[in-house]
RNA sequence: GGUCCCAUAGCUCAGCUGGAUAGAGCAACAGAUUUCUAAUCUGUAGGUCAUAGGUUCGAAUCCUAUUGGGAUCACCA
């Protein structure tokens, strides 16, 4: 459409004497109830017209139509120029742009790009918020890279600290040597059932020590059983050798049983970090920090950062006893990614919960010096909510991913079933359909919305398979690939078609703006952009579906015109899908 | 208390850097299948865009205040 802007400046420079600059030109999309493709706002143009907004409109609508070939007519609405285009355009669109190999495929832009998701804790396992951190992940990975970065997939996996400890502690203690294979209980949920143990009996002696006269606080520092977990976290820094074998093993189990999930959600990473390899980083920086007079010492020889200029608080980078804390640990591993990989962009995908640290741990970065601190974005997403609140993993109000797999799993399966359409696949071929739909009405509905967004989840309420889903999507793909097997000609070559239907001009429009929200979508590190395209596109295919018969065209041209049309649309559907992450089925 | 985020139909959400009469889906109601997959399509109904000011030719969108909700401000991660 840059044509139609370049020629609009040229029209307010011909007819106004003046000159513009292209980004002033609000092109937009032609409201439905108009007649029109194009719209031109042509308010901001009467302070040099010193005309009515309707005769600036049409001075420009004539000096549109009069120099562009592509034009065949407008009409003014108050201060509105809408534009319609030749079908001959919009067919050219079609051979020339969509169905070309090249379409909303981006050459490589040199740069790269770093995406650390998912980073989970290895005492528990994953629940609906880690969820929405890997697709959210996964999906921006895909999207910058459809955008013509170099992406790296990167995960730091929190596999040590006090945290691990309590599941330790509570496994040596009450276990009874128990393991995923002798219980038949996924790794990480054996693991983590043992935190939820370790919790339970904490929260006991609290209240023994309490009713013995101690303060909640008092008590929360004195129970035995922090305390056995503290020590085991020392001896575990200590290089304990039985300590780091049991902190092994039960990582192992973990490991594995992320392993299964993220299959299962079909995410991936190309590269993973450990905090227990990196959770000692950053103590040169924090020599550098002094150095530098970014940091200052206390006299109990902490180390800090004054941020109250900038309207933050004081924050400890070293504890007194000369260890790490988090802010330590995270100014190390940045460091270390970068010469890992000089990429020139780093996401992190972490909760809004963390806006603060990352806020300071940008900003003491760029305090540093690091010229690399510029290219940092906390991608920053809103908590998933229950209708009872924030999930919490001690006291069970979680929604488990697994579970959650599952039941979209059978949900599938009782839909599909109730239709009772695909009847002659395989039973291999029927549970991989299932997981397809089920994770596709996932995916769609955790994606959709704004990632910015905190999002309701409500577990008694299943996930819709109608409407603006991920199935419904499927599904509009899934009849085309039909339709287009039942062909019975090649439809490889252009025909001379010359006329459409405003249907098939809407469809063809719509697919145009493909490569668009593709680099909008990449620019705002946003998938719900795309979600809601691809649901667009699917609706303007359906109507246009129940409105054109395709095989029964009523001629071959059309026809032929008309499996193109399905066959763009079915490919682009394909490829916006597989930027949320979203398989498309054949049949369904 | 300081800082940050959020508030659009009964519910879940769109609404791009300010532009036309604020749009979808679900739920409700009424229709469409001798025709390519009805997980579809068409229609009806549903709104003081939290409230009050301000900027502007024009505000759901920008600014200020208020109300309500959330997060965060650990020598936890």
């Amino acid at each position: 459409m840059d044509f139609i802007t370049e020629a609009a400046v040229k029209a307010v420079k011909h007819l106004y004497q003046t000159d513009i600059s292209p980004n002033a030109i609000a092109l937009q999309e032609t409201r439905k109830e108009f007649e029109g493709q194009v719209t031109i706002v042509t308010f901001p143009f009467t302070k040099f017209s010193r005309k009515t907004p309707e005769q600036t409109g049409t001075e420009i609508g004539e000096y549109l139509l009069g120099n562009l070939s592509e034009i065949s007519a407008f009409n003014v609405i108050k201060g509105f120029l809408n534009i319609s285009l030749r079908d001959a355009y919009w067919i050219d669109q079609l051979y020339d742009e969509i169905l070309h190999q090249d379409f909303a495929v981006s050459k490589p832009n040199g740069k790269k790009v770093m995406v650390e998701y998912s980073s989970p804790n290895t005492n528990k396992p994953l629940h609906l918020g880690h969820v929405r951190n890997n697709l959210l992940g996964y999906s921006v990975a895909q999207i910058l890279d459809a955008a013509g970065y170099e992406v790296i997939k990167a995960n730091l996996v929190n596999d040590r600290g006090i945290h691990i400890c309590k599941s330790m502690l509570a496994w040596q203690l009450f276990g009874n040597g128990e393991t995923p294979e002798s219980t038949g209980m996924k790794g990480d949920h054996l693991v983590g059932k043992y935190y939820v143990i370790f919790d339970k009996e904490y929260k006991k002696e609290i209240e023994f020590l309490k009713s013995e006269g101690q303060t909640e606080e008092e008590a929360k520092k004195n129970a035995p059983l922090i305390k056995q977990a503290q020590e085991m976290l020392q001896k575990w820094e200590a290089g304990d050798e039985e300590v780091i074998n049991l902190w092994k093993t039960m990582n192992t189990w973990v490991y594995d049983g992320f392993g299964k999930t993220y299959n299962r959600l079909g995410v991936d990473f190309d590269k993973f970090y450990y905090e227990s390899n990196t959770y000692l980083l950053g103590k040169d920086i924090v020599e550098e920090g002094l150095e530098k007079g970014v940091f200052f010492e206390k006299e109990d020889g902490s180390v800090w950062i004054d941020l109250t200029e900038d309207g933050l608080d004081e924050k400890l980078v070293r504890r007194s006893d000369g260890t790490s804390v988090y802010m330590t640990q995270d100014l190390g591993t940045a460091q270390l990614k970068y010469n890992d990989f000089h990429m020139d962009d780093s996401l992190y995908v972490v909760g809004n919960e963390q806006d603060y640290h990352f806020k300071v741990l940008f900003l003491i970065l760029k305090k540093l010096g690091k010229s690399w601190a510029k290219g940092l974005y906390h991608l920053s997403y809103g908590m998933v909510d229950l209708p009872s609140g924030k999930m919490k993993s001690r006291e069970g109000t979680v929604v488990d991913a697994d579970d959650l797999i599952d039941e979209m799993e059978q949900t599938a399966k009782e839909q599909t079933e109730a239709l009772g359409k695909v009847t002659d696949l395989t039973e291999e071929g029927l549970l991989e359909l299932y997981h397809t739909i089920g994770m596709g009405a996932l995916k769609y509905f955790l994606l959709k919305v704004d990632p910015k967004k905190r999002l309701l989840f409500d577990p008694n309420e299943s996930v819709d398979f109608q409407g603006n889903t991920g199935p419904f999507i499927q599904y509009t793909h899934a009849r085309i690939k039909s339709v287009l097997s039942r062909a019975g000609v090649d439809y490889a070559a252009k025909t001379g078609i010359t006329e459409i239907a405003p249907v098939e001009r809407d469809l063809i429009l719509a697919l145009t703006q493909f490569p668009t929200i593709i680099s909008e979508a990449a620019k705002g590190y946003n998938p719900a952009l795309i979600a809601n395209y691809v649901y667009e596109l699917a609706k303007t295919y359906n109507k246009f579906y129940h409105e054109k018969s395709i095989l029964q065209a009523e001629d071959e041209m059309l026809k032929i015109f008309r499996l193109q049309l399905s066959s763009a649309s079915a490919k682009v559907i394909s490829r916006a899908m597989n930027l949320l992450g979203i398989d498309v089925p054949e049949r369904m």
